[in-house]
DNA sequence: TCTTAGCACTCTGGTCTAAAGAGTGCTAAA
DNA sequence: TTTAGCACTCTTTAGACCAGAGTGCTAAGA
């Protein structure tokens, strides 16, 4: 950032200092309210200039004439980026963590969900969970089971991600259990271990070497697996602690409340934003960063969580761009790390 | 209602026109309203000593004093059961309805999902579609399929009422293949046909007779069995529309909106809510009538649907008590119908 | 050259008042 | 029994006013 070059060190301080007394109060902050709260040793007058000259490079707004200032979109970038300290979490509050993960979580979908709970209860905040990517998941297991006294079956599939789908279907009266028996057996030594996308093209030949009737049933059973595991399987959304929101000041007007509603209930656009930084890790993103509409008025921060090395899914929180960064991270980064090693125990 | 005494036809008239009027403007109505917009051949002074009859008799309200009238709960009540004429779909409406359940959906989890989204669309109210009651349901059958490489297996169990579940549960070293398969036929010819709360107690017995090792895998899987269908398989929660809501005038206020929605989060609140009328067909509660906490403002509608005649579930919605009734019911009655319809393909 | 005290000026937010508007209740006449 | 008329009540809106917070600028001091 070009900015760098005019931050001496009282600039940063007073950014640092109008950063966190806004994210604190959500007033604007006065050039008096700082030399009374944050000792830089000069007077108000001179922290005056000083505000005048951050709001020049870009990094202060003002309300209007003669208000407080308030952190622009950038100022919030340069505080994350280069001034803001790391808050430790308390050895209470990791010790809750780890214990809200030890209790009994049969299923990864419990375990997402209790993660979106915990985390949009520790920053007050609305909690997102993203359920595993399956785009490189390989198929583990898949089993067919005739539904007694019906014309139905149930197909029911394992990923590598520990994500199980089923999914009921007809069958005609000519098919017989030992069909199905046979079919579940093909299947499952063709497909095991086979990327889900690359599923349907090569290897569907193989499985009409070995069977040599009822191609239309497999044919069926292929496009089902495709569909439950990639289409609907695939990046589950889990949302938690919506009210949050309405407690910001800064969504006080219906509208904007409004517009950020609608924009939870397009899951699609929640997936984009989640997945808009390709890399691992921590991910922020400040209002107008986030290009999707409806949100450019919040910030956004995700980090990924992995199992054995190979990271698999995101969690992550949406709030005002005055947001709480340097505690949200530390929730994040704890929880993520926990969520990792209990998601440990559906993988092998 | 003692009231019906004293209700002659024209107090009648007046009634359903406040009603009618406040449902639609969401004003006080006062007594020239009445005479401009309905021609009930009398003048305003004769309007305004029947509305202080009518408020008398408790069926009316004044927020001020010289303001106009608005109805109360039991104008509401009075109105619903007395007055309100039924309003007809159009016939794009209902065609509306029938082409969406026509739609290809393949489990009753989407189906009901489906319906929330369908309700609360056309009615505008925030719509809740509540899965099949299990209390009655009987076990259909149950698999149990060992996770090849792992110590791992998968129970999978489908109810009477149509609901698939599954549970990966973890195995000790010496139980084989052979064993899963031997527990799962066991457990089938023992279990099928018996009604979920029933299966602890005697049937257990049966089953240990038959197997006389391994047995307390067969308790966790019998247990597993019990949480999986009874504890969180029962009447799962469809929600949609939680927007609609704010679009309501009367929930501008900040601590009512917070309150309702927490009361969408609490689930079991819900499930009370909507079973509170006991009897199937169509309920209304109205304001006070509904006694959870954070919602005496509101109103809420239920209808149950049913397949094979059994009433195995309700859809509903909640609305300000300032609802538009007739359309409500009109649009529950035409989905409940499809619906039942539409999920009698995963019955036999 | 940088810092600071002083001061005039600006803008918001709350309180107060006045007037307009909507609607009622009561009375007396038809 | 119905209705016209009228005084009265209460809310809502707009405007006026003031206190408070904060700024920008200037000029003097370090």
């Amino acid at each position: 950032m070009r900015t760098d070059e005019r931050m001496d060190e009282r600039k940063k301080q007073v950014l640092a200092a109008i950063v966190q007394d806004y994210i604190l109060t959500g007033e604007p902050v006065g050039s008096r309210t700082i030399t009374r709260r944050y000792n830089l040793g000069v007077s108000a007058a001179t922290i005056r200039n000083e505000m005048a000259d951050l709001e020049e490079m870009g990094l202060l707004e003002q309300p209007y004439t003669s208000a407080g200032r308030v952190p622009s979109d950038y100022g919030y970038r340069y505080y994350v980026d280069c001034l803001m300290a790391p808050e430790r979490l308390t050895r209470e509050e990791v010790e809750y963590v780890y214990q809200r993960y030890n209790q009994k979580m049969l299923e990864i979908e419990q375990v997402l969900e209790e993660t979106a709970r915990l985390v949009s209860e520790m920053t007050a905040y609305t909690a997102v969970a993203m359920g595993p990517n399956q785009d490189h998941a390989v198929l583990e297991q898949v089993q067919i089971v005739p539904v007694q006294a019906t014309n139905k079956a149930l197909l029911v599939a394992i990923t590598s991600t520990g994500i199980v789908e089923h999914r009921i279907f007809t069958i005609s009266d000519n098919i017989t259990p030992e069909d199905l028996a046979r079919i579940s057996q093909v299947l499952n030594t063709n497909l095991q271990g086979i990327a889900l996308e690359a599923m349907q093209r090569a290897v569907l030949k193989d499985i009409y070497r070995e069977i040599t009737e009822h191609r239309s049933l497999v044919k069926l059973i292929t496009d089902l697996l495709q569909q439950i595991l990639v289409l609907e399987g695939n990046e589950k959304v889990y949302l938690d602690g919506i009210i949050n929101i309405l407690s910001q000041p800064e969504f006080k007007d219906w509208d904007k409340v409004k517009e950020i509603l609608a924009f939870f209930e397009r899951e699609d656009s929640l997936r984009r934003i989640f997945n808009a930084s390709p890399g691992g890790g921590l991910a922020i993103r400040i209002g107008q960063e986030n290009k999707e509409e409806g949100i450019d008025k919040c910030s956004v921060v995700t980090i990924s969580y992995a199992v054995e090395g190979k990271i698999i899914g995101k969690v992550g929180l949406l709030g005002p761009t005055r947001m709480h960064y340097p505690r949200v991270i530390s929730v994040l980064q704890c929880v993520a790390d926990s969520l990792s090693r209990s998601l440990q125990q559906f993988y092998r």
